[in-house]
DNA sequence: CGCATTGTTCGATGGTCGTCGAACAGTACG
DNA sequence: CGTACTGTTCGACGACCATCGAACAATGCG
């Protein structure tokens, strides 16, 4: 049992409903497909490379819903959060979904 | 451009998100899940089989979101509908997706 | 210390969603 | 024709969600 540090839930408490519930907004999507191909990245950098153009709040609160759905993982760095997926314990929940959503063409642009 | 019929939305506009947002709920996770192990059948035995206890105009508003996501095709047959996986269709938009969703675990069983 | 930068938290607001029962529609069967 | 079965549609209701600005906290820099 890993222990959980409040921030991030443990890998067993991973729940698909709740990881696909997640993605669904296209805000978050943006989020996490731009993580995959940029790697490691502190907030506003990663709002500004997915293109996102939300007020800072809201940006906050998507990331704290993808933090809590264990998708990513937080580290603090001076007065920045790095964001990063937590590829490996989201494939012990559900093998080949993040592949399968990052990897998804953006499609047909829609403006977020 | 393959031609909608009005139910079904045409391969090349699933969108994503949407297929998500689809998903995220637990009674139709639930029912995609049961539909891909027991294959093609009518919205009450679909709905038995997955052990969903909820009302049938509740079943029947998911049972719409699940098609016009174009997750699943419904073919009429007498009084009843057919309910089936979109699978090749799904695949065209998120290769790997439905895979990753149908073969994750039932996690610890979530009473719906 | 004072200021800028980076994010979070806190209401508030408007919209969407899941759920239900009741009413309706279509098909099959005597 | 009448009854039964299957499923849809229609409000309605309560809950949840995405969004914002304002206020706050924490760190770094001069």
């Amino acid at each position: 049992m890993t222990a959980s540090d409040g921030l991030h839930p443990a890998t067993e408490d991973i729940r698909l409903p709740t990881v696909l519930a997640a993605l669904a907004d296209p805000a978050r999507l943006a989020t996490v497909q731009t993580l995959a191909q940029v790697g490691e990245s502190a907030c506003t950098q990663l709002q500004e490379a997915a293109g996102l153009s939300i007020s800072r709040s809201t940006f906050s609160h998507h990331q704290k819903v993808l933090r809590e759905a264990g998708i990513i993982s937080v580290r603090i760095h001076g007065t920045q959060r790095l964001l990063s997926l937590r590829r490996t314990d989201l494939d012990a929940c559900c093998p080949g979904l993040l592949d399968a959503v990052t990897s998804a063409r953006a499609d047909s642009p829609q403006p977020v």
